[in-house]
DNA sequence: TCTGGGGTCCTAGGACCC
DNA sequence: TCTGGGGTCCTAGGACCC
């Protein structure tokens, strides 16, 4: 039979959340984001969209497009609640169950004919459940792999449902057009019309070796499979690399040393304490710093010592940011940690003197044994050759 | 239009190793 | 003696997604 796969994407998620709880905000245009400089929309309403307000507008933009709408500051915690119950139902739906965001996730049907003989009208249940269960609408998409049926469920909204019949994938990626393709942004779009190419049609002319050739093997090979219609196994693998950052927009600029200072400290602690929630440690930390014109500079370090409490975070932060700092304005400042593990056991402050006790003679004996390792290496080298 | 915040993945160059 | 190739780790920057 072949596979069969749903993606199910929660319509205006946020915004249809608020509506929900006020009943007073239905049919009016509706913002998620607070108004002022240096603010965005998170999310918008439908009513809000026909302004021509989306998703990562400036707020100072979305508010001349659309004087009247209301805006509300976002409640995560409310919509993570949410997000829970609807993710319930279309876990308990189907096996295959993969969510990738707050408000997205997949359903693997494959095989599951005999319960469900008729995807559409499976679908239809699945929207009808989700819908007097939680009184969210959803749209989904249904084809022949997870790639596919995310264009799809994209294809007609809200409360949309769109069916790729199988064979017909490459015909369907032609209807959608390059643009609304997943993981072709502005950037990958005026490359490839600086070589001409407009249309998936066209991009199909160019055979995989020329595509990797004109944008390296990693995008050439992606846009060879995505132009027919080929799920280039965007959420297959477990992902192996974590991180946890956090990033913070000042207006005006800030400059100064103890404000920003002040904000290092915090952000580490913040970082730190999500980290240790999770029993987790990192091995690089990084700054982020973006000026008051807009350029935009990282740093990062992983030092050879393990990093064990929200005081290592700041101090090696503020070691980067003295490395980069050099009086400017800033606008953002980000604080990341990189290269997360698992610290098995790991409880609080006693335990991380124990460990760094440890640490410190775990190096000690690196280094003496070091000395020994040093010849052992360089008569192998001298074996070799 | 004056550009958030939280992520993942890729690239390219250098260090270092075998 | 001045020359290879593969692998991995690290850093900085950038594309992309929701």
């Amino acid at each position: 039979m072949g596979q069969v796969f749903f993606h199910i994407d929660l319509d205006a998620f946020f915004a249809s959340v608020e509506i929900l709880d006020h009943p007073e905000y239905k049919d009016k245009p509706l913002i998620i984001g607070t108004p002022g400089p240096r603010h965005v929309a998170s999310t918008c309403s439908y009513e809000a969209r026909k302004y021509g307000v989306h998703s990562a507008m400036p707020m100072t933009t979305a508010l001349r497009l659309c004087p009247n709408a209301i805006c509300v500051k976002g409640r995560m915690e409310r919509y993570s609640e949410k997000s829970r119950e609807v993710m319930g139902i279309i876990s308990s739906f189907a096996p295959g169950f993969l969510q990738v965001s707050i408000d997205e996730a997949f359903l693997d049907l494959t095989g599951m004919e005999r319960i469900y003989p008729l995807p559409g009208k499976a679908a239809r249940l699945l929207k009808n459940r989700i819908l007097s269960e939680t009184g969210l609408t959803v749209s989904i998409g249904v084809a022949s792999s997870r790639f596919v049926a995310k264009l799809a469920s994209d294809y007609r909204k809200p409360d949309g449902l769109t069916i790729v019949p199988r064979g017909k994938e490459e015909l369907f990626v032609d209807t959608i057009g390059l643009r609304k393709l997943w993981g072709i942004g502005d950037s990958m779009l005026s490359a490839l019309e600086s070589k001409g190419i407009r249309s998936t049609e066209r991009l199909r002319m160019y055979s995989e070796d020329e595509l990797m050739k004109l944008f390296g093997n990693s995008s050439g090979s992606y846009l060879y499979k995505v132009a027919r219609g080929i799920d280039p196994g965007i959420y297959q693998g477990e992902t192996k690399s974590r991180s946890i950052s956090t990033e913070r927009t000042f207006y005006p600029d800030l400059f100064s040393k103890d404000a920003i200072d002040n904000v290092l400290l915090e952000m580490s602690e913040e970082v730190m304490f999500r980290a240790m929630e999770e029993k987790k440690i990192p091995r690089t930390v990084s700054i982020k710093l973006r000026y008051g014109d807009f350029t935009t500079t990282t740093a990062q370090t992983t030092p050879s010592s393990a990093i064990y409490s929200s005081s290592d975070v700041y101090r090696i932060a503020s070691e980067l940011l003295q490395s980069r700092y050099k009086g400017q304005g800033i606008r953002l400042i980000g604080v990341g940690l990189q290269g997360i593990y698992s610290g098995e056991n790991v409880e609080q402050g006693e335990f991380f003197r124990e460990r760094e006790q440890k640490e410190r003679e775990l190096e000690k004996t690196i280094l003496e044994l070091g000395r020994n390792g040093h010849k052992v290496v360089r008569l192998r080298h001298l074996e070799k050759d």
